[in-house]
DNA sequence: GTGCTACTTGAAGTTAACTTCAAGTCAAGA
DNA sequence: TCTTGACTTGAAGTTAACTTCAAGTAGCAC
């Protein structure tokens, strides 16, 4: 059953999916991936989990950290590795959020060019300062919104 | 010329730009903005910088990084403070990129909804996985791009 | 002059997603 | 058997963009 072809050192894996081992080894130390380990306590990746990889890869490409994909694999009836069928509900899944991030982005440039020239940058009006599709704020730490306040200049 | 109302206590800066003093205090030690002392060695920031700050603000939301804003506010003539004709250059710059940005989502966003269903996710073929539009990966560190490897399954 | 808030500094902490390091073990070919 | 490369671990380092902390000073109302 366990065949020895169907499992892979994690070297193989790595180059296999154009990652590095440390990141397979931070992956499983994250609970994205699994491994078994053999005789001499290396570890032995299942040929599935090379799917999994690539939906994780595939996933932070579109932009999901890695807590939002191990919460949709999560989601997997037995947390089985995704196959096709899953693939699919997550990639319309993922495709949605896709969307409307490029329609924040749009709706952003729209008020860029419609700022361009008119030089205001009024904290009070100006729809550009005063966007809410500050969608580019990422990492840690507490965003700010703009309150009300008086104009520059 | 130098009247007192000209000049704003980092406090006053700050929630007039809606960012916290030690967000101003850092970018000050970044060099991005500037300040001169008053008697009791507080900063006074003048006027003008609220402009540049807003600016530092609109473009980091469109996702521009400290070191990339700087390098643009640098190449202003004598480094001053974006007059309404330098942000109406600065931001038909950035549409630019803002453009570019939003097109590469839509590429991705085709392959992805190209693939929805196909459920390859070959390493060796598959359009999205292979796709170099890992616009997404930020952050620091090396990325890897997939080398010529054998298909999943 | 008392008291309170706003300010000063440098250093250390935060977060994500890894990488790098040190010191040791395993696997496999010559 | 020897050597070399792949593997093991936990801990510490990296980057951006800040925040938080500690200990002290300034400004201002009463």
């Amino acid at each position: 059953m366990a065949r020895s072809a169907d499992y892979l050192t994690i070297g193989q894996a790595a180059n296999r999916c154009g990652v590095t081992t440390s990141t397979l080894r931070f992956y499983e130390q994250r609970g994205l991936i699994r491994s078994i380990r053999n005789a001499g306590n290396q570890r032995r990746y299942h040929r599935s989990t090379l799917r999994r990889i690539s939906v994780i890869r595939v996933a932070q490409g579109l932009g999901l950290t890695l807590a939002e994909i191990d919460d949709a694999l999560g989601r997997l009836p037995d947390g089985r590795t995704p196959t096709r069928r899953d693939w699919e509900r997550l990639s319309k899944m993922w495709r949605r959020r896709l969307d409307a991030r490029i329609a924040e982005l749009e709706r952003l440039r729209d008020k860029l060019t419609g700022c361009i020239g008119c030089g205001c940058l009024s904290l009070k009006s100006c729809a550009l300062y005063n966007s809410d599709d500050r969608a580019a704020a990422r990492g840690p730490g507490p965003r700010y919104l703009l309150e009300d306040s008086p104009e520059i200049e």
